[in-house]
RNA sequence: GGCGGCAUAGCCAAGUGGUAAGGCAGAGGACUGCAAAUCCUUUAUCCCCAGUUCGAAUCUGGGUGCCGCCUCCA
C-alpha cells in the first residue's frame, strides 16, 4: 500500500515517486497579497496543508514552499489608490494572510518567498531564456517565445493553435505570437522598478514562481500545486519557463483543487461574488470551515453555502464531544490499567490502517473523515459500555485521535485549562438544589452558564461542562 | 470551436464491476427531574435510454442538466 496521486500531467493516478528518496520537494502558489483572501483561495491553502500533513505523516521529510505575489498589476492599483507603496501594502497584506491561515490550520510554509526579494534569480532565469533563445526583448519587454518551446500547451492539452483560435487575448504587435507572455515589463510612470540588463522594470507574473520554487527546491520539484484555474496560463507558463532555461522535467506531479462555489458559480474577486475569509471566521469557527474544505475530494468543486457550513459545524461538534468525553474519562472517571482489550485495541490499529488506505489513494479526505467518525463511535461505545475504563484503551484512542489529526488538523487546539473555580461553584450549586429537587433554583444556573457559553452535561459520574463552539 | 469536470437518500458526501461509507437533518426507543451528550432502531437501487457482463452506481455508446478553462483569477 502506497502513495498514489492524480496527476494532472499525465491525467490518471500515478504511484507517488519522489525525485529524492525520503524527502518532497513541494510548491504551491500562494496569494497575491493584495486583498484579504477569500473562502475560494482559502480551499487549496487547506487542502494542500493537508497534503503536506500527510506526507510527513507517511514519514517523509517535506520542503514546503509557498510565495507571496508582492509586485504586480494589482498590487500596483490598489497601492496607488491608497497612497501607499507596494510594499507597504504587501507587508499589510502578508501579516493578514497569516491571520487568516493560522485560523484555518494551516501550518506555516518552510518557506514563504517573495518575487521582490528574489530579482537575482528572476533576472537570472530570463537571461538564461533569451541566451537559450526562448524569450526575446523588445524595447525594455522581454516576452517568452512560445513557439520555442514544442511542449507548450502539454499541461493544458491544447495545442498553441487550439488556445489561440479560442484566445481572448488582446494584440500585442509587439509580440512575435500572441500567446507569447511577458517574462519582464518595462517600467510605467509611477510603478516600482529593478534594474536590469533591459532596463528599469519588474517581473512579469509567471516568472517568479519557476525562479523561486527552483531556488528552493532544486530543477525538478516533486509536487507542484495549485487551483484549476491557474493550469492555463499560469502554470503552463512556468513548465515552458523552466524546462526551457534547465533542459529538466519542472515538476513531476501537478495537482489542482477543484473551484469552491457559491450559488453553483465560481467564487472570484472579478465576478465579485466573493466572501473573505476573514468575514467567514467571523461567522463560523475556523475548524468547521476547515471540516466543510476536507469533507469533499479536493479536486471535486464544493459548494459554498450557509447550510454546508451549519452542517460542518455539527458534525465537528460531534468529533469535539467525543474528544472532550474522552480527556474527561481520563481525568475524572475510575480506570485501571487491564489488558487493554485486544479486540478495541486492534479496532483502532484497523482504522488507523484504513485512514492510510483512503489517504493513500488521492488524498480522499471525506474517507478519511468517515473514518475518523467510525473512531468516534467506537469510543463513544466504549466509554458507554464499559466500567471500569481500561486506561490502556483511553490512551490508545486518544493516541489514534492525534495521529490521525495531525494530518487532519479539526480537533480543537490543546488550551490550557480555563479557570472552572466559580463554574465549578455553581455547579456544586446547583447539583445541591438537584438533591433538594429545586429544579426551578437548578436549571436557573444552568440557563446562567449557558449564557456565559457554558453548556452542562449530567453523566452518572457527575456533572461536566464544556464551552460552546 | 477546442479541452475538462460534475449528476449517489430531505441536505452534504465517499464508493469506479459483485447487491450502496460517513456526516447533517427527521422519526421511534433507552438514559435524564427536565435537558444536553451518548447508544439502539429507522430513511437510497445511484439523472435518462441502449449496450457489454453471470453480475454495473461503477465499463461502452447516445441523451439531458449543471459547472469550469481557453483573459487577471485558488
Amino acid at each position: 500500500m502506497s502513495l498514489v496521486l492524480y496527476n494532472d500531467l499525465t491525467r490518471r493516478k500515478e504511484p507517488f515517486v519522489p525525485v529524492k528518496e525520503g524527502h518532497v520537494g513541494f510548491y504551491s502558489c500562494g496569494p497575491t497579497v493584495y486583498d484579504y483572501f477569500h473562502i475560494g483561495n482559502a480551499r487549496p491553502f487547506i487542502v494542500f496543508d493537508v497534503l503536506r500533513r500527510y506526507l510527513e505523516y507517511i514519514g517523509y521529510t517535506v520542503t514546503f514552499v509557498q510565495n507571496f505575489t508582492d509586485i504586480e498589476d494589482k498590487m500596483i492599483a490598489r497601492a496607488n489608490r491608497e497612497g501607499i507603496t507596494v510594499r507597504q501594502l504587501a507587508d499589510r497584506f502578508i501579516e493578514e494572510y497569516y491571520r487568516d491561515a493560522d485560523a484555518l490550520g494551516v501550518r506555516r510554509a518552510t518557506h514563504n518567498p517573495l518575487a521582490t526579494e528574489h530579482m537575482d534569480e528572476i533576472i537570472h532565469l530570463v537571461s538564461t531564456l533569451i541566451e537559450k533563445g526562448h524569450a526575446y526583448e523588445v524595447d525594455g519587454d522581454v516576452f517568452f517565445n512560445v513557439g520555442s518551446f514544442p511542449k507548450y500547451g502539454s499541461l493544458s492539452k491544447q495545442s498553441i493553435e487550439e488556445l489561440q483560435s479560442g484566445a481572448r487575448i488582446e494584440v500585442n504587435e509587439r509580440k512575435h505570437h500572441p500567446l507569447d507572455f511577458a517574462l519582464w515589463k518595462s517600467k510605467k510612470e509611477g510603478e516600482p522598478s529593478w534594474p536590469s540588463p533591459w532596463g528599469e522594470g519588474r517581473p512579469g507574473w509567471h516568472i517568479e514562481c519557476s525562479a523561486m520554487s527552483m531556488r528552493y527546491l532544486g530543477d525538478t520539484l516533486d509536487i507542484h500545486s495549485g487551483g484549476t484555474d491557474l493550469t492555463f496560463p499560469h502554470h503552463e507558463n512556468e513548465i515552458a519557463q523552466a524546462e526551457a532555461a534547465t533542459g529538466k522535467p519542472f515538476a513531476r506531479y501537478w495537482i489542482h483543487n477543484g473551484y469552491l462555489l457559491i450559488d453553483k458559480e465560481k467564487m472570484s474577486k472579478s465576478l465579485g461574488n466573493f466572501l473573505t475569509a476573514r468575514a467567514a471566521l467571523e461567522k463560523y469557527p475556523g475548524r468547521a470551515i476547515r471540516f466543510f474544505m476536507l469533507s469533499a475530494h479536493y479536486r471535486s468543486p464544493i459548494n459554498f453555502s450557509e447550510d454546508s457550513l451549519l452542517q460542518a459545524k455539527s458534525a465537528m461538534e460531534r468529533l469535539d464531544n467525543c474528544w472532550s468525553d474522552l480527556r474527561y474519562a481520563i481525568d475524572n472517571r475510575k480506570k485501571a490499567d487491564g489488558s487493554g482489550s485486544p479486540e478495541i485495541l486492534s479496532a483502532f490499529t484497523a482504522l488507523e490502517e484504513k485512514f492510510r488506505a483512503a489517504m493513500d489513494d488521492d488524498f480522499n479526505t471525506a474517507a478519511a473523515i468517515g473514518i475518523l467518525f467510525d473512531g468516534v463511535k467506537t469510543v463513544n461505545t466504549y466509554l458507554k459500555e464499559n466500567e471500569p475504563l481500561d486506561g490502556k484503551v483511553l490512551d490508545a484512542a486518544v493516541e489514534f485521535f492525534r495521529r490521525l489529526d495531525s494530518v487532519m488538523g479539526i480537533l480543537p487546539a490543546e488550551e490550557a485549562r480555563e479557570d472552572g473555580t466559580e463554574i465549578e461553584k455553581l455547579i456544586a450549586e446547583r447539583n445541591e438544589a438537584r438533591k433538594k429537587k429545586d429544579f426551578r433554583r437548578s436549571d436557573e444556573i444552568r440557563d446562567e452558564l449557558a449564557a456565559r457559553g457554558i453548556i452542562l452535561e449530567d453523566t452518572p459520574d457527575g456533572t461536566k461542562w464544556k464551552k460552546k463552539t
